[in-house]
DNA sequence: GCGTGATACTTGACATCTCAAGTATCTGGA
DNA sequence: TCCAGATACTTGAGATGTCAAGTATCACGC
């Protein structure tokens, strides 16, 4: 993969989302463009790692993640919701893991509308390559970032993460 | 917009991408999902709310908020940087909004590579209407987070953005 | 048994999005 | 002047993503 070629359409990031909000804005408005600013920055970087290292996407990656951590395998319905998107749309990227051999659909015995999916041998073992050095870009990413400042961001998130939960029903 | 079947299609949050960590993996790793947990929700309600509200999406409501600040117009390389997405995204929405009477391209004379985007009347009228809307909703996902936690998360957000800005370069 | 509604998944239309190649224009020297 | 490299934008292929409708199966009450 081409990286000097690739970076010529690469986003440069110094002037971002967030420089739409003025001072007088409301505090959440901001905090929210800032987060956004953030994840999206990460998740680029991580996307073109992908790219350029395993010729993969993070949807894939994604997938994979979800289903190492489950044996058993899971079902569509199960990684539409861990992936926190559609259903049509765990369809459509199953078919090509499926097609590359990484996964496999089985059939549930119990319950014939059910597909349980599953890594296989192969699938697993390209996961865990990409699984380590995933793990270093992250803790690259965050590598200066205070380990105290890091915990305080995670009780924040979390209080963040539960509130929006709290929500849900309403 | 039939809101009762879209919900059908809608994906329910109850177990989320974060489920796939264990308690082993690296505070950076764990860090990051949640940071994208939260991101991805919240993404999700508002554009949710736009489409149901305004018949519009993110995207075309993120170049409309670039514009808005800008009433000398911005290039098109510039809405790229701000919006963070490609140059050839850029295009393609700029069409749409451009044939839909919200946005005019604007030639250049200094340099005739160069468009001005700028908001047309209408453009600014629309925008307007959604964006009061828009920060309703960011008030009330993050209304249950005490003012204290938000100027916390605000300062640790901006330090983990000055570290990504400063890993550029390198 | 037999419908009726719920559930699981797929499909197709459409909107983003990236990447890389293509076109037009500008800029700065030989 | 003229051309080589940079810059601005567009285009087209391919991957994701949503939404809503379609198909198959299950579950439950009659």
């Amino acid at each position: 993969m081409p990286r000097d070629k690739a970076a010529l359409s690469t986003i440069p990031a110094t002037i971002d989302v967030e420089t739409r909000v003025h001072d007088d804005h409301h505090v959440s408005l901001r905090l929210w463009l800032r987060l956004l600013s953030c994840t999206n920055q990460i998740e680029s970087r991580v996307r073109q790692n992908l790219q350029s290292s395993f010729n993969t996407t993070l949807p894939r990656f994604d997938l994979m993640a979800q289903l190492e951590r489950a044996p058993q395998g899971l079902k569509m319905s199960e990684l539409s919701q861990r992936m926190m998107v559609t259903g049509g749309n765990v369809t459509g990227i199953t078919d090509v893991l499926e097609k590359e051999g990484l996964v496999v659909r089985e059939v549930d015995s119990a319950d014939r509308r059910v597909f349980r999916v599953k890594l296989t041998t192969e699938g697993e073992r390209q996961f865990r390559r990409m699984a380590a050095e995933h793990e270093k870009w992250v803790v690259d990413l965050f590598g200066a970032i205070a380990p105290k400042h890091k915990k305080q961001l995670m009780d924040l998130l979390g209080e963040l993460k539960e509130c929006l939960a709290g929500l849900n029903g309403t």
